[in-house]
Order: C-alpha cells, then structure tokens, then sequence
DNA sequence: GTTTTTCCGGAACATTCATTCCAAATGTGA
DNA sequence: TCACATTTGGAATGAATGTTCCGGAAAAAC
C-alpha cells in the first residue's frame, strides 16, 4: 500500500494542547506547534488542516481528557454532596499543581475568542451546561439523600456552582496563592449548607 | 516653540483601550490601533511608545475610569450590605448592555497574558487584591450596622465576593443569557445571609 | 526488486506584523 | 515675517506570520 504515518495522532495533539492552553490562540504561532510537536509542517496542514481546523480538534481533545478527568468524580461519586465537594477539591489541587499557570484550556478560549469566533464560543457554552448539568444531578442525588436541604434551587444552584469552578479556573491561571483560593472553595461550599 | 498636537490624549487612549478590550493584546494589531484611533503611526510611537507600553497606559486608563466607576458605589454607599449588592447589580447590568461581550479589561488581560508577562500579572494581582480591600471594608460597616452576622470570617468572604465579581465578568464576556448570570449573582447574595 | 502510494524535509510564498525613517507640514515665539 | 521645534503623513524596513509546493525518502504490496 503506502508508507504509514511516522506519527502517533494522539500524542500530537497532547504536545499541541500544550502549546494552545499556555499560550492561547494568537498566541501561538505554527512555528511554535511545528516546534513542540516535532511533527514536520506539510504532515500538519494535510493531516489537521489549518491553525483553526487544528485547534478545534485539540479543544475536543480537551474535553475527552483533562476535561473528562476533571470532572469524573462528579458524576461517578454516588454520594452526591460529596461529588461537589471532591471536584472543587479536585480542580484546585489541579489548578495550583500545574507549575506554570494553566487554568483550563475551555475557559481561557471561551474569554479570548468567544467574542470574535462563533464555533469557539459555541462549544464553550455547550462545554458549560454540560458541567452545569452535571452539577444539577449531583444536587438531585444530595437533596435524595438529605445532605442538602430539599428547599433548594437546582437550577440556580447548578448555575452558582457552575461558575464558581470557572472561577477557581480563573484564579488558578492567574497564579493566585493557595490561601486565597482556599478561602475561595470553602465559601463556595458553604452554599450547600 | 513647536507645532502642538492634533490630538487629544484622553480619547486616544479611550479609542485603544476599545481595541485592547475588544480584541485582546496579541489580536490586536499596530494597525488596528492606528485606524480605531486616527492617530499617525509616527505619532503614536513618539507619545506612547511601542505596542506593550500603551497597552500599559491603557491597563491604567482603564482601571481609572471604567473600573473606579464600576467600584464606585462599593466604596461610597455607606450601607455595606447594600453598597455590595449594587456592586453585583451594577457589574452585571454593564455585563449584560455592553453590545458585543467585553468583560471586564483586568480580567482578560490576567487570563491571556499573566502567565507570559510578569508585568501584567502584577498589574492585575495588585487590581484583584485592591477589589478584594474594598469588599472587606463593605463587609466591616456591614457587620458594624448588624446587616450580616458578626460571625462571618471577613477576609474568606472578601475573597470570595472578589472571586465571584470575576465570575460575572467571565460570564458577561462569554455573553452568558440573562437568567444564568441573573440565578449566579442571586446565590453569591445569598452568602450574605 | 519493482511499483505504488504516502509521508517527510525544507525551501518558497505572499501577507501581515511591529517598528523606523524622512521630508513636508504646522503653529508658536521672536 | 521669519526661524525653530515638533508633529504628521506615508513609505520603507526586516522579521514573523500562515500556508503551499515539490523532490526525495520510505514502506507496504506485488
């Protein structure tokens, strides 16, 4: 048939996710991905398309790994309080981990180019009621097993919890000390009291 | 002497920090800020230097205006619980009329160029903790006039209510709808209680 | 070993980028 | 009115940008 392919498509995009999420969109140049990937340029255009096109695929890469990661806990964790608190937990132990000042990948897109770039700003906020639903069934399954009050606004409560881990996203990417950030989480958990 | 300006410096400064808070410092080019502006290439890199310094200038055109006037009733209303909820009002009102999604300047630039730029992080850590100052004062003529209970750790809630008016601004750049940022700033206001 | 199909290395492309330069224009003070 | 100091317009700079193209290399199938 033909020479195969001298490159492991995965392991492409992780490298190129990198250069993406600690540098942004426009901040990255092809130069940069051609670098770090290692893959040769004429293999990228054929293989990824374009600067975009490329981009689009790591974002989906994004949410099948670090996202899906992230966010694990929260929908297999049975105990429904619990799963919130682990995952705040989870994200900000992530968050102040990741050396230099990551954030996350969806997040940092969605604020530098939602405004201009529609498909972008599509996916994030589809990115985002995923987690709000997420956090909704979580809620359920707390106000089942009474370890939240039944009197509660699931929605607004999906929504409030919702942002607040965008938030702590948002902290993290500033570099924002542990103390803060602490002080950050448990007062957003203190909501479910 | 020698020919004065043509140009007045306040409103190029106001046209640029259009560009900036619009596009972001690597989308915007020389280019777009000369034709947003009006002003001369020439002149603009004799007045302001290059791209980065009136980025910088504009970084400080923006917290004195924009910012001080968003804050402004944080500050001035004497009543802290109230004065606090009309800083939340307020920040999502401007979130939600400014047209296209801005956000709030301080937070974009924090999240694209903290990471790479020591100077901007600085900037925009000294913005977050002048914020978080000014709720904490909000919250002691609160707890003086008995309008939230004397129990509340001041320097958590500070840090939270400065976290969480960042997560209005995420949202608003985002251009989340109404009721979602609405069902947010509700629950955040319920912390009060 | 030949053929065939794909991939790879790197040069080449046009465009845009931030920045600089210079001559002409301009208004002020003498 | 004249000379001076500074701004202004626009061209010019060179580096970096995203993208394409082509000849040679590589591996599977015959």
């Amino acid at each position: 048939m033909a020479r195969p392919r001298a490159f492991d498509e995965q392991s492409v995009l992780e490298n190129a996710m990198n250069v993406f999420w600690h540098k942004g969109f426009e901040g990255t140049s092809v130069q940069d991905l051609v670098t770090e990937t290692g893959l040769n340029r004429a293999s990228m255009y054929a293989s990824f398309g374009d600067k975009k096109a490329l981009f689009l695929r790591v974002l989906d890469h994004y949410v099948q790994t670090i996202s899906a990661a992230r966010f694990a806990k929260l929908v297999e964790t049975t105990d429904g309080r619990q799963a919130i608190c682990e995952t705040f937990r989870n994200v900000m132990r992530n968050g102040l981990a990741e050396g230099r000042s990551m954030g996350c990948l969806m997040v940092n897109s969605g604020m530098e180019l939602a405004p201009h770039d529609a498909e972008t700003a599509a996916i994030a906020r589809q990115s985002f009621k995923r987690i709000e639903v997420m956090f909704a069934e979580a809620l359920i399954r707390a106000q089942n097993q009474k370890t939240i009050d039944s009197s509660k606004n699931i929605r607004a409560m999906s929504r409030f919890l919702a942002g607040s881990v965008q938030g702590v996203q948002l902290m993290a990417r500033r570099a924002a000390d542990e103390d803060t950030m602490r002080d950050y989480v448990d007062m957003v958990l203190t909501t479910l009291d």
